[in-house]
DNA sequence: TCCGAAAACTTTTTT
DNA sequence: AGTTTTCGGA
C-alpha cells in the first residue's frame, strides 16, 4: 500500500535536512544536489529511494536506476536501499557502474548494433594496455601517434567513424583499430571504451530502445558526478535526452580530482542546462566537528569563493590539536616521531591502529618502504593498499568476489561459533550452486555441507598452529569446498584463465603472509583484513572513506608538482585528504625533503592551523 | 659495466 | 616538477 507523498518519513534515519528535503521531494524535474564532504551522500540517494518506491511514484514496473564509479559505491547503495525497504520495491531500484550498465545494454540489444559496428556474441573485455596501443599503431605505421591521445580519441568519436571522422588518415586509423579487436586471433577483445561508443551508436539509431528505457526507469540516480566523463555524460545523454527521466545527480565539484583521467571541467554546469536541472546544496557535515569544518570551509572558499557555510554536527571527542602541522628535520626524525605518536595514542586507549590513516599524495609504495621500519619497531603493522600480493593490489583483492566467498568459510574453522560467517557463507554458496529459497531440499543439502566442512575445518586450526603449509591446505580445500568451477561459472571476470589465476593467487600469498604475523588462525584472518594495522593509501583511494585521524604525509613541495593554488585540481586533492577526517586531520612534511609549500601553509596558518615542531608531538616522557 | 642524457612516469576504474 | 627507468656510447 502506498504512502502519501506528504506521510512519508524517511526510513531508519530521524529526520533529513531541510535541503535535503527539498532536494528528496523534487520528483517532477532533475536535480543537480551538491552534496560536500560528510553530508550524507549515500544517505540522502537511499532515501529518495525510498521515498520514490514507497511513496509509488515509481510505481512498479517502473525502476529506479542509479549509476556509480565503483563497485563498492554502487554495492553500498544497492545495500542501503535494502535496508531502508522491503525486497519486493528493493529489487525495482537497480544500482550498478557505468561500465556494468552499458555492458547489460550491449549484451541485451546487441542485435540492434548496426552491421559494421555489432561485436560478435563471443567478444571478451579487453583492458587494453599502453603497450598493446603502441604495438597498434607501429604495425600501422604510426608510431608518431601517442598511444594516450589515441586511446582517449577512441572513447571520445562518436560511431560511425565513416560520418564522424572528417580527416581521412585519423579515420582510417581509428577504423583499423576497431576492425583489429572485432578480428583478434583469440575472439573479439572488446574494451569498455568501445562498448560505450557502440551503446551510444545503438541508442541514437534506434529510438525505439530508447524509448523503452525511458519507460523502464523513469527515474535515475547519477553518484560522483564530478567524476563523470565526456564519454559518460554523452552515453546518458543518448539514453535519456528529450524523454522525461527525472534525474537526481549528486556530487561536489569541490571533490574532482579525475579530471586528469578525462573527467568533465564542468558537469554540474552542463547537466543544469541541458537536463534543465534544479540545483540544490546539502548543508550538513555529518561526518566532522566544529573545528575541522570550519577550516575545511577557508580550503573550500579557495576553490569556490561563493560556497556556502557548512553546519558541523560531528561531535568532537579528542582533547588537544585537533588540525596541526607538523615539522620535521630529518626524514628518521619524521617516520620515528610518526611511529611513536600513533604508539602513545594506541596505548592510551584511545583509538586503534585502524583509525589512523596515512595519506599520501603519489608512491604510496616508497613511502611504505620508508615507515614501515619504523613502525615495526614500535610494533605496528603499516598496511598499504596499494601494495602488490602476487599480481593484485591488496585493496583490490578484498574487493574480489573470490575473497567474499573464501574468507566466511575460512572464519567458519577459526572460531566455534561465527553466526555472521555461517550467514555469509550459506548466503554466497547458494549464489554458486543457484539454489533459491523456495529450494527446501537443496537448502537442508547445503546446511549439511558446511556443517561438515566447518567441523573439518575446525579440527585442523585447533591441531595446528598458523603456518604456511597448513595455510596453503585450507586454502586448497576451501576453495576446493567452493568450487573452482562453479567459481568461473558464476563470475564473468573469471572467465579468463590468467584472471582467475591472479586474484587465486594474490589471496594465496597475502594468507601465507598474515600467517608468520599472528598468534592464532583467527588474528591470521583479522591480519588479511586489515584489523589493527595503519592503512596508507593516496588520496584518490580514501575517497569516499573516512577516519578517525588522518595524516598526511609529505606536504613537501616537491610531491605537488602540476600544483598552482589558482586552478587545477590538486586544491580538490588537498581538501579530500582533509575531509576525510572526523577528529583530527595532521600534515607532516620534513624540511630534509623540501619545505611546506608556501600556498599551502599561507591557507593553513590563517585558518587557524599550526605549525609544531615535529619533536614535540609525543611528550619526552613517554 | 659505467656514465650522462633522454624519456617515462606520477594520481585510476571497469564484467 | 621531481624521481626513476631506459638508452646509447664508451
Amino acid at each position: 500500500m502506498p504512502v502519501a507523498p506528504e506521510d512519508w518519513r524517511p526510513q531508519g534515519v530521524d529526520d533529513l535536512e531541510p535541503r535535503a528535503w527539498d532536494a528528496l521531494r523534487e520528483t517532477a524535474q532533475s536535480v543537480c544536489v551538491t552534496a560536500g564532504a560528510g553530508a550524507g551522500k549515500t544517505e540522502f540517494l537511499a532515501q529518495k529511494a525510498a521515498y520514490l518506491l514507497q511513496t509509488g511514484l515509481c510505481a512498479a514496473p517502473k525502476r529506479i536506476l542509479a549509476i556509480s564509479f565503483k563497485r563498492d559505491a554502487a554495492q553500498n547503495l544497492a545495500a542501503r536501499v535494502r535496508q531502508r525497504c522491503p525486497a519486493d520495491q528493493a529489487r525495482r531500484f537497480q544500482s550498478m557502474t557505468f561500465d556494468a550498465f552499458t555492458k547489460h545494454m550491449l549484451d541485451h540489444f546487441r542485435l540492434a548494433i548496426p552491421d559494421a559496428y555489432r561485436p560478435p556474441a563471443d567478444y571478451s573485455i579487453a583492458f587494453p594496455s599502453r603497450q598493446d596501443v603502441e604495438l597498434f599503431l607501429r604495425r600501422h605505421g604510426r608510431p608518431d601517434v601517442s598511444a594516450d591521445r589515441f586511446e582517449r580519441a577512441v572513447a571520445r568519436t562518436p560511431l560511425p567513424l565513416e560520418e564522424t571522422v572528417e580527416n581521412p588518415r585519423a579515420r582510417e586509423l581509428l577504423r583499423a583499430y576497431w576492425d583489429d579487436q572485432y578480428a583478434m586471433p583469440d575472439g573479439a577483445l572488446v574494451s569498455f571504451a568501445m562498448i560505450n561508443r557502440v551503446v551510444e551508436y545503438m541508442l541514437r539509431a534506434n529510438p525505439r530502445i530508447k524509448r523503452a528505457l525511458r519507460l523502464t526507469y523513469p527515474f535515475v540516480f547519477l553518484d560522483e558526478f564530478q567524476d563523470t566523463t565526456y564519454a559518460q555524460y554523452s552515453l546518458v545523454d543518448a539514453a535519456f535526452s528529450e524523454s522525461d527521466a527525472v534525474f537526481t545527480a549528486v556530487g561536489d565539484d569541490k571533490q574532482k580530482i579525475m579530471g586528469w583521467a578525462g573527467a568533465m571541467d564542468n558537469a554540474f554546469d552542463e547537466f543544469t542546462a541541458d537536463f534543465n536541472a534544479v540545483r540544490h546544496a546539502l548543508l550538513r557535515n555529518w561526518r566532522s566537528h566544529g573545528t575541522l569544518v570550519a577550516i575545511q570551509h577557508v580550503i573550500a572558499r579557495q576553490i569556490d569563493p561563493d560556497v556556502e557555510e557548512v553546519e558541523a554536527r560531528g561531535e568532537l571527542a579528542v582533547e588537544g590539536d585537533t588540525a596541526a602541522i607538523w615539522r620535521f628535520d630529518s626524514r628518521e626524525q619524521e617516520a620515528e616521531q610518526i611511529a611513536r605518536w600513533i604508539r602513545s595514542e594506541v596505548d592510551d586507549g584511545r583509538i586503534a591502529p585502524h583509525d589512523i590513516a596515512i595519506l599520501v599524495r603519489m608512491r604510496a609504495n616508497n613511502v611504505e618502504d620508508e615507515l614501515a621500519p619504523a613502525l615495526r619497531a614500535y610494533d605496528l603493522t603499516l598496511r598499504n593498499l596499494a601494495r602488490n600480493v602476487g599480481e593484485i593490489a591488496i585493496q583490490d583483492l578484498l574487493a574480489e568476489p573470490l575473497t567474499e566467498v573464501l574468507l566466511p568459510l575460512l572464519r567458519l574453522g577459526a572460531s566455534v561459533r561465527d553466526p555472521d560467517a555461517w550467514n555469509a557463507t550459506q548466503e554466497r554458496l547458494q549464489t554458486l550452486a543457484g539454489t533459491g529459497p523456495e529450494d527446501e531440499a537443496g537448502q537442508e543439502r547445503l546446511q549439511r555441507e558446511i556443517g561438515e566442512f566447518s567441523r573439518n575445518f575446525q579440527q585442523t586450526m585447533r591441531d595446528e598452529p598458523p603456518d604456511p603449509a597448513v595455510a596453503d591446505r585450507l586454502f586448497a580445500q576451501a576453495l576446493d569446498f567452493a568450487g573452482v568451477e562453479r567459481l568461473r561459472q558464476a563470475y564473468p571476470e573469471y572467465r579468463r584463465d590468467a584472471d582467475f589465476q591472479r586474484v587465486r593467487n594474490g589471496f594465496q600469498v597475502l594468507f601465507r603472509e598474515c600467517v608468520e604475523n599472528a598468534a592464532d588462525w583467527s588474528g591470521v584472518l583479522d591480519h588479511f583484513e586489515g584489523k589493527d594495522q595503519v592503512p596508507l593509501m593516496t588520496i584518490h583511494k580514501s575517497k569516499g572513506l573516512e577516519f578517525h585521524t588522518m595524516i598526511f604525509f609529505g606536504l613537501d613541495a616537491k610531491t605537488w608538482w602540476s600544483l598552482s593554488p589558482e586552478r587545477g585540481e590538486e586544491l580538490n586533492s588537498f581538501f579530500v585528504a582533509f575531509t576525510r577526517a572526523r577528529q583530527r586531520a595532521f600534515f607532516a612534511y620534513c624540511s630534509e625533503r623540501g619545505n611546506a609549500i608556501d600556498w599551502l601553509e599561507q591557507l593553513l596558518l590563517p585558518a587557524g592551523v599550526e605549525q609544531i615542531d615535529g619533536a614535540n608531538i609525543v611528550a619526552a616522557d613517554r
